[in-house]
DNA sequence: TATTGTTATACTCTATAACTATA
DNA sequence: TATAGTTATAGAGTATAACAATA
């Protein structure tokens, strides 16, 4: 009898451990941005909102990875809950403008410091030179699979 | 005028970097396994049936990090395609018992070469050193947020 | 009553494609 | 016609809770 061939395990692959790490880190952050009443993707949306002041749907979606639909959807719900405003382009009228309510920019440096203490609770423990080196290695991998969009689940 | 406050930006978190890269190796890979009808979260489900052979959905449920009602509906799926074959309990008939069928038998060698090619895309690059610090450094952080369960998406 | 597993409901994100209105 | 944005549909995952069968 031959028997059957050995497989690599499930604990073997990188991916793997970047999954459920990466997993465990949004899961957590959702629960704290949950009482900000905000997923993530909302949080990426507000976020790039809050620097660029104004950005048209297609463009936000090619930042954020996201297609025009799904842009839709979410300025949808931010625009339910009143934190972004839409507004036509007066030159070509095809086109649309995005951009956050009063409320919202006082809600982004919240949700701001809610990111920096869900990054604190799960890499606080690094040394500043493993944290440095995460994220070069992390930037790297990125870099030259040529990713560009913003993740947001 | 005050202007308004600094905020951290996107990226400067580690848990960005991280999603980003996870979201892209898991896309890549479930890319790959499109090919062979499966999903990722399917994967995990096959892959440890194919180790202990026999299983009740509660203990997989555990081990998966998933409901018993999310893993009900993906044995559902499995067994359509006829991957999984169910069985009662004897003993304790509330009981139900979870098995790879032939077929699913002879396709995980296949999945599991696909993992492998997708890890090596993804992390070849890397020296060795390089690869093992990251797991150490991946693993230690699950150890101490105490996850247990497979990530599965 | 408690437990196992199933089912129902609902919500988020994803992907594709049809649709509207402008140009 | 092409483009910008919206809408519709469907699939996958997640979570909660009601439910049936069994103990």
């Amino acid at each position: 009898m031959t028997g059957e061939a050995p497989l690599s395990e499930l604990e073997t692959h990188l991916g793997y451990w970047l999954r459920a790490v990466s997993n465990a880190v949004s899961h957590s952050f959702a629960r704290k941005l949950e009482a900000e009443g905000v997923t993530v993707a909302e949080w990426v949306f507000l976020r790039m909102l809050y620097d660029v002041e104004v950005i048209a749907p297609s463009l936000l979606a090619e930042r954020m990875g996201m297609t025009r639909g799904a842009i839709s959807k979410l300025a949808d719900r931010l625009g339910d809950k009143a934190l972004i405003a839409r507004a036509a382009n007066p030159d070509d009228r095809r086109g649309h403008s995005l951009a956050l309510t009063p409320p919202a920019r006082a809600l982004v440096p919240r949700l701001a410091a809610l990111a920096d203490r869900n990054d604190a609770e799960f890499f606080g423990a690094l040394s500043a030179q493993e944290r440095s080196w995460l994220e070069d290695l992390l930037r790297r991998i990125a870099r030259e699979r040529g990713l560009s969009s913003a993740p947001t689940d």
